[in-house]
DNA sequence: GACAAAAGCCAAAACGTTTTGGCTTATCAC
DNA sequence: GTGATAAGCCAAAACGTTTTGGCTTTTGTC
């Protein structure tokens, strides 16, 4: 039904080898049949088999990302952002993006296995990286081309950007003890993700940098949603003696912990400071707007995306492995 | 270097044409055989080529889904849930998802005619329709398959799922009549789209049944986003006589009416109603909890996905056009 | 006018599958 | 022992492209 190529060799009385060449633009076709092909394949409508072309080019043009959802109502505004920054790249540099959903576990790597085999995609962008990544640990191994956002736990050559967590926690931190706190709380991410234990890190070592300590009551741990926020941090301001700040490990657990403060008729700001980690759009404007440190979500989408594509192009990359220094945005969820 | 089905024919002395007909399990291929192959195959790490595959049966079992994204930052935690729908479904069908991102504008049409044109997709799940939406108009000229979440104006003869947004703004409406409101503000999403529309129609109604107005200072639009709401809102808290209540189109929206309320000192659900509209994850984990319409908006993903691969399998559909009952969800946000 | 170079074109192979329509050989019934 | 049937296999065509290598014809040079 669709018209392909070979319609077009019949309509204007060329050969599919001509017609496919006036096509591209090479110069051993007359401009007169270019122009004559270009007109007809124009009017039937040609629009070229990307499956033919890519069969016979022996590469996709696509990009995997395997979004880990964690069962039904998985709603995280990260990741709709982050995936707005690699969709527009890919966009933009003529690539497409294939979406998986896969939960963290057995099936995982057979996702990968069958996206990367089977020459679905060129390759893979790789998020939310655990400590020991069997994700990674396939990609290297089968020198399949990938990114990834964050890093793993022992050797670490392959590309990738990544924020200095430790480095923001420690600002987070330092912030919160020049504001006077002296009970800091933290809700941490599941350990096996690196990014947990860097931010961890950062908070235990500012606060040991500050002489305070970290007590085991005041370390919590989320599972990154809201509700966990709301949760954990209802333990915390439970206990005889509450934090007088909270530290969540991300965006989403902080406005939970916020709720969970209001709801126990604390004005957050001022009788509890709270902090979290990302900068979400939503935290601007969260009442009280909330401190946090910032991660250009969108940017490292772009980056990671423009990276990717070079290293299937083999191009050059200027810098294959990036960290980015945090910043920190005050606002009022901690007070002055 | 990867290996083929050609390599494996070598390999067991067998035909090309028996090597194939082997891993699908035809019988007219003897068992010993048949086991041969499928071993040599697992231990050669054979993996089907899917573009060759697919080339040749002439479908992709992709489905394709454009993200309708707003520049930079975009980030709406409804997508994200929507997103987990079809894609959890796509993978359970065994089908791919091709995501791109496209600001609706002029390239968008060419985004989708390239897809289904260039055979890239089996069909296509549209979202956010417009009142007059040339994505659908496109894709009904082409007989491309394709499922809409929502509706447009005019000739609806094509399958969708859709809420009765009417129903669910008259409902929330009356609840606030009851309540003793007679003050109400809507802030609404851009007309343009189908579903603003019946939603404003439902506030319109539903005010008029109560004896009440919607007069132009209480009618403000929004983009979606929690900033609009939060300068909408704003507008409205600062007219001469504010709203007693105000409703946003939808639920981000709702989060940035709240913080403009608090901003201004008020207490939300005691001094201001606020409700919205979709009932998002955050919605009950804020504070205070946000009374709003919901939506299985996951669910309608899955429900979008296997409709519309029973459609590009020429499977009977059940029901072509489902229009889903709102249910209320009253929180604090409006009070008792 | 001869020869070389350039211009314009095309047949065929290739990419990795599936499917069609046979072709052998073995088995069976009588 | 013959003819029919079944079992097991395979060559070739097809899906829609791109690329290779070569073939004519024209143009240019002396």
């Amino acid at each position: 039904m669709p018209v392909t190529i070979k319609d077009i060799a019949k309509r204007t009385g060329k050969s599919i080898t001509t017609v496919s060449r006036a096509l591209h633009g090479y110069n051993d076709v007359s401009p007169e049949t270019r122009e004559m092909i270009v007109r007809v394949a124009k009017e039937m409508g040609y629009t070229p088999n990307l499956l033919a072309q890519r069969l016979q080019k022996q590469r996709t043009d696509t990009l995997g990302f395997i979004l880990p959802t964690f069962g039904p109502r998985f709603s995280d505004p990260f990741f709709s952002e982050f995936l707005a920054g690699i969709g527009n790249t890919a966009g933009e540099y003529g690539y497409d993006l294939l979406v998986s959903t896969q939960p963290p576990g057995e099936k995982e790597l057979e996702t990968y296995r069958q996206k990367v085999m089977g020459r679905q995609v060129d390759g893979f962008i790789v998020v939310r990286t655990r400590c020991q990544d069997p994700r990674i640990q396939y990609l290297r191994e089968t020198d399949a081309p990938f990114v990834a956002f964050g890093r793993t736990e022992g050797d670490l050559d392959y590309p990738f950007v990544d924020e200095d967590g430790e480095a923001g926690m420690r600002m987070l931190v330092e912030h919160l003890v020049g504001l006077g706190h002296r009970r800091i709380a933290y809700m941490s991410p599941p350990l096996e993700y690196t990014f947990a234990r860097d931010r961890l890190r950062g908070v235990q070592g500012a606060l040991r940098d500050a002489g305070l300590a970290l007590p085991d009551a005041y370390l919590v741990y989320g599972d990154l949603t809201q509700r966990s926020g709301v949760n954990q941090a209802g333990r915390l301001l439970d206990l005889p003696e509450p934090p007088t700040a909270i530290i969540a490990g991300n965006d989403l657990m902080a406005f939970g912990a916020m709720s969970a403060a209001q709801q126990r008729g604390l004005q957050v700001g001022r009788d509890i400071a709270i902090a979290g980690f990302d900068d979400i759009p939503m935290a601007e404007t969260a009442h009280p707007p909330l401190t946090t440190v910032h991660q250009p979500i969108y940017k490292i989408g772009r980056m990671l995306a423009e990276m990717l594509i070079k290293i299937i192009r083999n191009e050059p990359v200027p810098s294959r492995q990036i960290i980015l220094q945090p910043q920190l945005m005050v606002r009022q969820s901690c007070g002055e």
